[in-house]
DNA sequence: TTCGCAATTTTGTTCTGGACAAACATCCTG
DNA sequence: CAGGATGTTTGTCCAGAACAAAATTGCGAA
């Protein structure tokens, strides 16, 4: 097991940083500080690419890039296990218990009980429970052990590879029958979290909807030409906290734009919280939300 | 419906073409030529994004930027539609038909028809059977029209996302107990396709493998780490076509220099076919050849 | 002719270093 | 203590040059 060394492309797709980005902190915070090959070029080796996804992880839970370049990789450590953790109220207690020993067989690598766990919920609360008291609060409690630093990437990956089994099972048998309104659900280029649509399709389809699964990382004009060819009433797409938040009210116009005005355009996860209004765009704060906003669009219609 | 504008980040995202060579081709070629903004940044009409989408598309099908660049837009829809199928053996004729016929569900955008017949094949043939002679021509099918236009981005999508389902569905009805080897299965950052994974996923669990899915787009040092908690005894890696084929044999040698050499590292799909060799990798030029691959480890062992 | 090798063109990526606006933090005043 | 003005941080964009890897062409020998 050598340590192997990362060219800046390399290290772009590892870490999710931009090369504009690796070049400016280079220049600002004299970090990462690459060696240079043959031909000039950068050469990151595997220990400063290590820490760069330690800082990324730190940024995402709300430090800052200035801050942290500026500390020593040690100190890095110490914030990384701190676990900011509100207290739960006590009624919770149980609940949260429940989580912990779901998200504990993820990590004990033992995929099969968890499944064999998540299946037996699924049967006992039926799919809406399942989703809105299971799925996601599970996800949520995930999200915040990623952030703590207390999961590693690949029992995240475990995790949602799992899960989206199981909700596709879910919703595969489901009765089809005539269905209405129809919903596309997608997301857009560069959101590849899925989770969130599942879960909504899974609801959506609960309550009677056509839903039309695109997958994920839809261009804009593509959905545009999705909606008009499946006759869809609403087009549902999902942002997850991950996805850089700025984007996110251009990217909607752009879309609403595109699309005809009697199609909805529905927007939720976690990404649109706290999100200024957009013209023309229902933005869903929660699953709850979303059930509301098909009622509504349903009363509307009648 | 507006036609609306894109900033150079917007452009990189819906058709994958980096800002870098946005840029050097509006140098070189002329083309894109883009407006400008109040800051003197470049603002995209939907107009030129289409064509580079075009550009692209044929750009994977084989011609060259330089040549096509140079080409005004009527000739660029010509060569698009020009379709440079070879014919097929007439014993082939009656298979290739099926095929056409469930492609053309999805072309009606029918997904419960699709889903339907396709459920239908995997009872009649069997899961093997099913995967090697039903997904794994379906995909080339799809591939090929994706290549020659006859297939819209969303439709792709629509026939990925059915399929993916149908696959996992299959794979989770399996039996499960004691299984060797365990195999870990994955794909590396900015690879996100996933249905070669499903389909050797399917095929090894058939064969009594324990397979560890970790979905899509791991970063290098968590598929190390992911191999190590796992215990696992091979790493499978899947390619697509689209993937940009210079960059395999550099990061197959990174990932073979973090991995333990008791672990094997297997990698097939569409993208290693006629790639050299890199030393320490299995290179699985189709799913015979993975099952090959396991029957081999298997002998090794004993 | 056809094959293989060398020269040349094409093409994507990287480099440097400057600029700027949007997001964020801080300070000052009502 | 709220809220607006001011200052700092930070990501993205730009230009133009350089270069290596890939693809194509040209050339000479089998």
């Amino acid at each position: 097991m050598n340590t192997p060394s990362f060219n800046i492309a390399a290290v772009e797709r590892d870490t999710g940083l931009s090369k504009d980005v690796l070049r400016v902190w280079e220049r600002r915070y004299g970090f990462p500080l690459p060696g240079r090959d043959d031909h000039g070029e950068r050469v990151y080796p595997a220990e400063q690419v290590e820490r760069l996804r330690l800082v990324k992880r730190l940024m995402d839970s709300g430090h800052r890039p200035g801050k942290l370049l500026a500390t020593p990789t040690e100190e890095l450590n110490v914030l990384a296990q701190r676990r900011p953790q509100p207290p739960r109220a006590a009624s919770d207690a149980d609940a949260a218990a429940e989580l912990d020993g779901l998200v504990a067989l993820i990590k004990q690598h033992d995929g099969a009980a968890y499944q064999q766990a998540m299946q037996q919920r699924l049967v006992r609360q039926g799919l809406e429970r399942f989703v809105q008291d299971t799925v996601a609060p599970l996800t949520r409690h995930v999200g915040a052990a990623w952030e703590e630093g207390s999961i590693e990437v690949f029992e995240e990956h475990l995790f949602t590879e799992l899960t989206k089994r199981l909700l596709r099972q879910a919703i595969a048998s489901l009765p089809d029958g005539k269905r209405c309104p129809r919903i596309v659900l997608t997301s857009v280029p560069d959101e590849a979290h899925v989770l969130g649509l599942l879960m909504a399709e899974a609801l959506f389809a609960l309550e009677g909807a056509e839903c039309v699964p695109l997958g994920a990382q839809m261009p804009l004009l593509e959905i545009a030409r999705a909606a008009a060819a499946h006759r869809a009433d609403i087009v549902a797409l999902s942002f997850s906290l991950a996805f850089p938040k700025r984007q996110i009210p251009a990217l909607l116009q752009q879309l609403r734009a595109v699309l005809p005005t009697a199609v909805a355009l529905w927007a939720g996860g976690g990404g649109v919280k706290r999100l200024p209004e957009v013209a023309g765009v229902e933005l869903l704060a929660s699953l709850e939300h979303s059930l509301a906003a098909l009622e509504a669009w349903r009363r509307k219609q009648a």
